[in-house]
DNA sequence: AATGAATGAGGATTCATTCAT
DNA sequence: AATGAATGAATCCTCATTCAT
């Protein structure tokens, strides 16, 4: 594969990425054919074919370019913020403000979950995210702002407590992110600092 | 349907309910075809539809059923103890034993969530369990326990986390329960008492 | 697979081998689609892998089951003939014989000799006839009735010479097979006993 | 079609021409996909069809080229000679010498003979061959050197034996034509002057 | 001459479900 | 209760060919 691709060849890339996206979240993986995909796009099915290897291939693509942005992201709210405790509320932040500008995405990550062949991405995806957390907690804890515990975790509850929240408010409700970012860098913070 | 079934009849049932549910959790729920039940309980394609009426309706019963299980065991060990954070911390104790002794329901229930059709009975059972700890909540802030705050995004909260230690280290890991109880209910503890 | 058929299931195999075998032999291996050979036969699609693995593994089976049906056809010609010489004779009347009767299966071999899944089964196939032809040989060569020669080599050029006029006069022409066998025998009888 | 070429764009169908032949007898007609040719040489999909009508096309030109080469060869080699049975001769011993050297063109015309569309130049490419061979036995039997057959069948013979002995040594074996060739050339001259 | 993009019919295979026995 | 057989819509993917640039 990796074909040469002119700009409107990119664009159209990008369209089925999008577009397929949108579906598997709409109506998830499985149930969604690549031919409704194409249809979507009022496309021929050969289209797909000569963008992307598989179906299953796609998916992988989109996983992993999710999770990718969500990190840049995370990065840029964050800063050079000295506090390990504020940049971690910092990405907090960041994490619900693009979890509400990504909802469809939940269920994605959901349901890569429960499929051998996808959940090996996630949970590399997952370990980059808890790296960085756990940096951060383990600097916390240097500096004696929060009691010596095991930081991974305290990064994975902490991971836990923040998407269970955006799932149900942000994703299924329709609560302000900033409602629900008091609530998660409260009760997260709370916990962390929680004495032994 | 609702065939009367002989004792015989039962133990079948169960059987495939079993095998069923165990086959969803490795494989996936769309990857697993009636065919491979069937075949790995060793009887005829139409044993499955003498029993169920569909793939789908089986799915849903195995959903039912081990919501009910967990909140049965949830309330057995909360007891009647009277002090309403101490019921929690129960609650969650409870449920870590028992997400370690089903490890293999995580992905189903991670699966249901993204398929329309399952997706409403897994908010239902979601809403009981939120039900039952927002209870404890209301009554631990009137006693002047936690500040007061919305208490079901509380629950929500404790349950995301309590969840995800689970998922982590109680299915893809093999820590043992206690140590992620510990973990758990002093992170809870400390966001349910966090100051506002 | 290795289902267990009842008698019913086992007449529905046979329907399809030799459906199948005539319509690749007809159209060509390519050509001939699943949905053809069930089309033909007035069966939904989905009967031809409740009995088959796939395409490929059928077109395998056929190929297998016709050269043991010519094998057991030529020893039953040869019976217990003590010449070796004669045994030859005898085996190639059979083959010609069989031929004629099963000159559908040429094309069967020939395309199949092309592709590199089916060439092995042929090459095995081929490596017992020509043991079977070998040893005559060599027999006959101890008992001075030819000359010493590489007898595997005698066997192919036999063969050669044999197959060659089948499909010529058996299955693209209508020569009658007495006619055929009298050239193929003192052709390849003439071969064999040249002085070196 | 009957494009006016340039230089270059002789060259190009000649690449085009030899690489196609290499990927038909490497994998098989159907299973070489225009895309896997014009990848190959590292082309776009568009050269193809600027050189060839089809693949159909392009495959027959591969058959008519090829056994043309062949009998160009078998000419010079016989030259003038004057005794038909040498003619024959070296017709074989220059025919095996090609098929040393063209042995990826088996699987071709081996192909070729199972789909309707190709049989027909095959059978036409045959029929030259087999009136050459044909026209020096006629000589051979009026000169009295040969007994009087069928001379017909006697080609077809001579034809097997060689082609079959070729595809089994010079093909999948590695054998030295010389010694083949010395096989063939007493099998079938003792096939020949045989007595009825 | 040449390229990347697009088409869409067609092909192998799967699978929930039904049915005759 | 249970079985093997059958159905056929649906799915992923391929590929010869065409086209705009």
């Amino acid at each position: 594969m990796e074909r040469k691709l002119t700009a409107r060849g990119k664009e159209r890339r990008r369209q089925i990425l999008d577009e397929s996206a949108r579906l598997f979240a709409e109506r998830g993986y499985h149930p969604t054919a690549v031919a409704d995909i194409v249809e979507s796009l009022g496309v021929g099915k050969g289209v797909f074919y000569w963008y992307f290897e598989s179906k299953e291939d796609l998916f992988l693509e989109i996983l992993a370019a999710s999770s990718q942005d969500l990190r840049r992201l995370q990065q840029a709210a964050i800063g050079d913020e000295p506090d390990p405790l504020r940049r971690i509320e910092l990405g907090i932040r960041a994490s619900l403000q693009w979890f509400r500008d990504h909802r469809h995405l939940f269920n994605l990550s959901q349901f890569a979950a429960t499929d051998e062949r996808f959940a090996a991405v996630l949970r590399q995806n997952d370990a980059v995210a808890i790296g960085d957390i756990t940096r951060h907690l383990k600097e916390a804890m240097a500096a004696g702002s929060i009691p010596d515990q095991d930081p991974e975790m305290l990064a994975h509850a902490l991971v836990g407590a923040t998407r269970h929240l955006a799932r149900t408010f942000l994703y299924h409700g329709e609560e302000p992110v900033g409602v629900v970012a008091e609530v998660a860098v409260r009760f997260v913070m709370g916990g962390l600092t929680a004495p032994l």
